[in-house]
RNA sequence: UCGGGGGUCGUUCAACGGCAGGACAGCAGCCUUUGGAGCUGCGUAUCGGGGUUCGAAUCCCUGCCCCCGAGCCA
């Protein structure tokens, strides 16, 4: 697979399972799996844990993975999530090769199958509508009765079916159903619909078909067709198994290994398509990539890299059990990835001025400060001291508690890469606001010591006034919910369970020149503040503040309420 | 109530009849030319009750708890 390279994952127990089956050679040595999204909006973190799976198992067991688009309900699936999906899943560094496929590619076939299906008596049109079939199902506990329509002929079933087809009849008038039982515990197995009647443009189909196959119907038929050896899902399908094996079999065609394992779930993450949809519709966010979202476009641009996704993944591992990962794994993984490969640089995002009066009039010194202490080969930069500079508004105090290191009247801090400065006045506003301090500065302290061994113990980022650029600095919450993402309903109530909102815009912030060079999607990890991203889709200069990877104690703070 | 699936430190994943371990979180200390980094240290977790066994998280029986399932969604 193209880069990043990730690591054969630990054994888990589809691995297990995998590794039984080449020793018994049910599949001839041979592993195929498939990605098989719904082309109905972006993919999440969620996903990426399914993506692991299905791509990490064929690589690791020299096999491939298909990526199918499962778009067999035209009125949900576009365009537009295709592509976004595919971007996301090569911007995680996997490669389906040329094995693109779609469900809608199997239309024909699946149609032509039913007709065997007929032939056999396994299945029949029903005419009952969606309220009758309801009632017909039975509950948990009692069995569904049959529909009127069960026994008809074969020949009235393969004309009825064919009208459907042909479009003679509306929308939700009538059904193929298989013919299995009514009865059966499982509700799946109570003569489940295989195909509607919806009269809609489908996305590649366009207006060609007007029934379409129920994802029962489709899926295991479209993994048969590819070949797929295991089809690797959700815990939510083990009921569904039974249908997925009574289809194959009963069309006689090769039948590949359902196995379900237990989806992503992050504690305040909202991982649901369809809520996520609607903070977009809603105009809660601005799209499917703001970086307050946990979709991988969103965290693409908060600054999250695929290794920092993909080492996260791995740590929480595959299993049965319905877990919730503590959303910190995640931050740590990124906040350890980020160390090690953005580059420092220095910002000042209130900035306050400070005045070296024993500077020379006019003079610039270009030090030389290193990108990545951590990193040699990330190399230095020059950047540009001189006789009037920003630092941190938060790095002064008029009153110095104990443990105070930074700047306050009197006191002598060390600037980061430049000089040891000392705070000798501070200048105030008609309001009394300190607006500017004046310094004066120890020529001799440029490796950051001086030769009488003084000590200073802070250390202060900085920019040189007259060569910083302006930024605006926005500063994002991740998209959170203070209640467990799984009991968030639909309805009014779920928006006031989320922080939206939190988008702060920062103007008049003063980084480092070189940053102007830098290309949109960047990362740098600004000193003290965090980690921070230029905006790939704006203007240079437009930084977005990973807020919850800068800030380690924001879920803790949280947590304790 | 019927069917399916789960239950190991706070969280998550291991251990597959042989000393219950890792990671994250947390706590304590140290260090630092800012790194919310790093280093060091800290652990009474096998759902309960029986049974088999020299030995059980693991096998058997039994009870309890949790999740999913009654779309013409996927």
């Amino acid at each position: 697979m193209s880069e990043p390279v990730i690591a054969p994952a630990p054994k888990d127990f589809i691995r297990e399972i995998v590794e039984e089956h080449n020793r018994t050679g049910r599949f001839g040595g041979r592993v195929r799996t498939r990605f098989p999204p719904e082309p109905n909006g972006y993919l999440h973190i969620g996903h990426a844990k399914a993506i692991a799976i299905d791509f990490g198992l064929a690589r690791d067991y020299g096999g491939d993975c298909n990526l199918r688009f499962d778009d067999t309900n035209p009125v949900k699936e576009e365009t537009e999530f295709v592509d976004a999906i595919m971007d996301s899943i090569r911007w995680l560094g996997w490669d389906w090769g040329d094995r693109l496929f779609f469900a809608s590619d199997y239309f024909q076939q699946l149609y032509e199958w039913a007709q065997d299906l007929i032939r056999k008596g396994k299945a029949y049109v029903c005419d009952l509508s969606a309220e009758q079939v309801r009632e017909y199902r039975g509950t948990l506990t009692e069995p569904g009765r049959n529909s009127p329509w069960r026994d008809r002929s074969v020949e009235e079933n393969l004309d009825l079916f064919a009208r459907m087809k042909a479009g003679e009849y509306p929308d939700g008038t009538r059904t193929l159903r298989a013919k299995i039982d009514m009865a059966h515990p499982n509700f799946n197995m109570r003569d489940p619909v295989m195909y509607r009647i919806l009269h809609a443009e489908h996305h590649r189909t366009g207006g060609e078909w007007c029934i379409y196959p129920m994802y029962d119907w489709a899926h295991g038929q479209s993994d048969s067709i590819e070949g797929v050896t295991h089809s690797l899902c959700d815990l939510g399908y083990e009921d569904h198994r039974p249908l997925y094996e009574w289809f194959c079999n009963s069309l006689g065609i090769y039948c590949p290994q359902q196995i379900e394992f237990a989806r992503l779930n992050v504690t305040y993450m909202i991982l649901s398509k369809r809520h996520l949809r609607r903070m977009v519709q809603d105009g809660i966010v601005r799209g499917w990539d703001d970086p307050r979202m946990p979709t991988l476009v969103g965290m693409q641009r908060r600054g999250y890299t695929p290794a920092a996704i993909n080492d996260f993944l791995e740590r929480v591992g595959v299993s049965k059990a319905n877990t919730t990962v503590d959303i910190q794994l995640l931050e740590h993984c990124v906040r350890e990835d980020l160390n090690r490969r953005a580059p420092r640089v220095m910002g000042v995002l209130r900035p306050l001025k400070v005045v070296i009066t024993n500077w020379p009039a006019g003079e610039v010194e270009w030090v030389e400060a290193v990108n990545n202490p951590e990193d040699e080969a990330m190399g230095t930069r020059r950047i540009p001291f001189s006789g009037e500079l920003y630092i941190e508004r938060d790095d002064y105090r008029e009153d110095v508690p104990k443990g105070w290191f930074r700047l306050g009247p009197g006191r002598e801090v060390r600037l980061k890469h430049g000089y040891y400065i000392r705070c000798d006045e501070a200048v105030r506003d008609a309001q009394g606001e300190v607006i500017e301090l004046r310094c004066t500065y120890d020529p001799e302290s440029g490796g950051g010591t001086t030769p009488d061994g003084r000590m200073v113990k802070g250390t202060l980022h900085w920019v040189s006034a007259s060569h910083a650029i302006d930024a605006e600095v926005r500063l994002y919450d991740l998209l959170f919910t203070k209640a467990d993402p799984n009991d968030v309903a639909d309805g009014e109530d779920f928006t006031a369970n989320v922080n939206a909102q939190s988008l702060t815009v920062l103007a008049g912030c003063k980084v480092e020149p070189g940053l102007a060079e830098a290309k949109g999607g960047d990362r740098f990890q600004f000193l003290r503040q965090g980690y921070f991203c230029l905006d790939p889709d704006s203007q240079p200069g437009l930084l977005v503040f990973n807020r919850t990877v800068g800030l380690k104690d924001t879920w803790a703070k949280l947590q304790k309420k």
